[in-house]
DNA sequence: CCAGTAAGAGAAAACCTTTTCCCAGCTAAG
DNA sequence: CTTAGCTGGGAAAAGGTTTTCTCTTACTGG
């Protein structure tokens, strides 16, 4: 009669608490507690009202759930880096550590908008959200958008907190002394350092670090280069450092790997081998970038899904009202060895 | 008395409706109408309530409101490559559309397992999302987790679709006919393909397309070179295809941008110049990589971003109940020109 | 046999908002 | 003066679950 060929498929009503009741003779109230191991009942009661429900394929309405338990289970990721290569992992970690525990979460990408950021946490806050974390691609950057004085936690993570929040950033200058070290263990004498521009925080904090692994070995400190963070900068900055009289680098640290590559290729069209020649390091281990250089890039890894995981973790026990002391926690970086950097029994 | 010296934060509770409609002096009925512009009152009544509304931050709890419309506004999307490079334009384009539409996004990594599949899947349907997206890393490999006979309508992207759902893929062969022909309307005649393992299905689409484009305008064609999708293979592929006796390539049709990378430094490795000597073109006009290539890569785009957002807006018209039929809709892509295939005042 | 207690289960409130229905009071037409 | 119609606003149900409170029945101990 109605026109029921067209394709429209009519999805079958959700099964609720009161239908399981219904089939299995009891009140809601006993189903409920039945299914949830409350209450007291016979065995034979639970086990028949359960079985009820499975049968039926009865799954307890969240919403519902929520709304009254004043908890939803579900938490917001505020970024302004989606799908940026640090968000990346960083909210893999994040969101596996949620996830693990039950909790789900809402992406946010809130570009550098303002309106957009303050739209969201309202939307945020209106579906009743447990917390909120805020991430970013840069670590001296703000979020465009206020968190302070919210109804529900907030941890940032990998971006410029609040004065008094809780935030997890990697340890940039462990990173640069681990990259150092390496350097020095492996015998290179001269390392010289080229890195992104001025205007980042993470420049002054690995170039410091840099000049202090240097001067604590006694070797001789060059001033860090400072540039993009391009491949091309790598290219260039090998010239101002091989083209000049004075004494040339024997390793190039480099603040990122694509500078790193940059480097590795020009080197090598000034017919320098790496690590024959020259020792490069890199800093990111961008993998995609690392393993398809050629020798494989030796790199330091932010370990950034590991601070993710520790920031949703540590939002989870804030959640569940245990305090925790305002402060930023540096996590240390971790080097990945591959070729670039040659090796001890190479001498 | 407490120990109130600990920073436990307190947060304030949320107001309700209720506590409007009490400063109001009106029902909750009332203040309800007067807020969503229904039912009649005075002007006058009605701007009181807003304005107490307003005054006291009143913000009403979606929750409650999802629970009686049964309608989250709430949106499952569902990868198993979260944090991929194909994935991530995708679900850029995919939250944008819904974002702009009022519609949150629940964001799902099942990996390549099915219980953690079947899990979120079924916690999304708990939480009433009003449908479900899934993406993948590959046009020809379905995820981990059945679809079919939800109460939500599904829409695929990028992912191998049930039999009788909406999908959104890239139309790969479209692509392909993109950069063979840019090729040989700038003038190049023996244009080689050099592409990915057999085992991706898009492999064969583009080689096909690669193959007819040739034939259509009486070039001579070479079978593909199949291999990996990266640089080394690009590196390996070169040697195979240049150190042989008969005729040399004087273009080459590169399955990724990865490979188009090798193509080209193990061409300036043999002295042959692009794109002096030889047109080099790319596919997935991945930036990072297409930019830092020297000189520029031309790629081919799949328009992910696009393609995102339509499946987005697809869903969003499916969710509001208009009726869509089932298949496959193939996009088009789009070709980014640089310098790498030379330009036709070259000649 | 009676009081006291425990077990088993249901009624109802609570969470918060929307919507339908209804009521009281008033005006205009007959 | 009656009837119909309109106006401003409230009561109550609905949405699905959890939890507290209450009630009935049966059993135990004296």
């Amino acid at each position: 009669m109605a026109s029921d060929d067209l394709p429209v498929p009519v999805f079958s009503k959700p099964v609720t608490l009161r239908d399981v009741a219904a089939q299995a003779g009891v009140s809601v109230a006993t189903a409920s507690k039945a299914l949830n191991d409350q209450g007291r009942m016979t065995a034979e009661t639970r086990e028949r009202i359960r079985e009820t429900a499975r049968r039926l394929g009865f799954r307890p309405n969240s919403l519902a759930q929520s709304l009254l338990r004043r908890r939803s289970f579900t938490v917001g990721l505020l970024t302004n880096d989606t799908y940026g290569r640090f968000s990346l992992p960083l909210m893999s970690g994040i969101s596996d550590a949620l996830v693990d525990n039950g909790v789900s979460v809402f992406l946010c990408n809130v570009e550098e908008d303002p309106r957009l950021g303050q739209m969201h946490v309202d939307a945020m806050l209106d579906k009743r959200v447990d917390g909120i974390i805020a991430t970013g691609k840069r670590i001296d950057r703000h979020l465009p958008v206020d968190l302070g004085n919210l109804r529900v936690p907030v941890i940032y993570a990998f971006t410029q907190p609040d004065p008094d929040a809780i935030a997890f950033v990697s340890d940039d200058a462990d990173g640069a002394r681990l990259a150092v070290e390496h350097l020095f263990w492996l015998g290179w004498k001269r390392i010289a350092h080229v890195t992104g521009p001025a205007s980042f925080a993470v420049v002054h904090a690995r170039a410091q670090a840099y000049r202090d692994v240097l001067i604590e070995n006694g070797l001789p400190v060059t001033e860090p280069l400072l540039g993009s963070w391009s491949e091309a900068w790598g290219h260039q900055a090998v010239a101002q450092l091989f083209d000049r009289k004075s004494e040339r680098p024997d390793a190039v640290f480099c603040g990122n790997d694509q500078i790193a590559r940059g480097v590795i290729d020009a080197l090598r069209e000034r017919g320098l081998g790496v690590p024959g020649d020259v020792g490069v390091i890199g800093f990111d281990n961008w993998e995609i970038v690392a393993e398809a250089t050629r020798p494989p890039l030796t790199s330091v890894d932010m370990n950034l899904v590991a601070l993710g995981r520790e920031a949703g973790l540590t939002l989870l026990s804030l959640v569940g009202g245990k305090p925790a002391a305002p402060g930023i926690r540096k996590l240390p970086c971790r080097l990945v060895v591959r070729q670039s950097c040659g090796h001890p029994l190479d001498g």
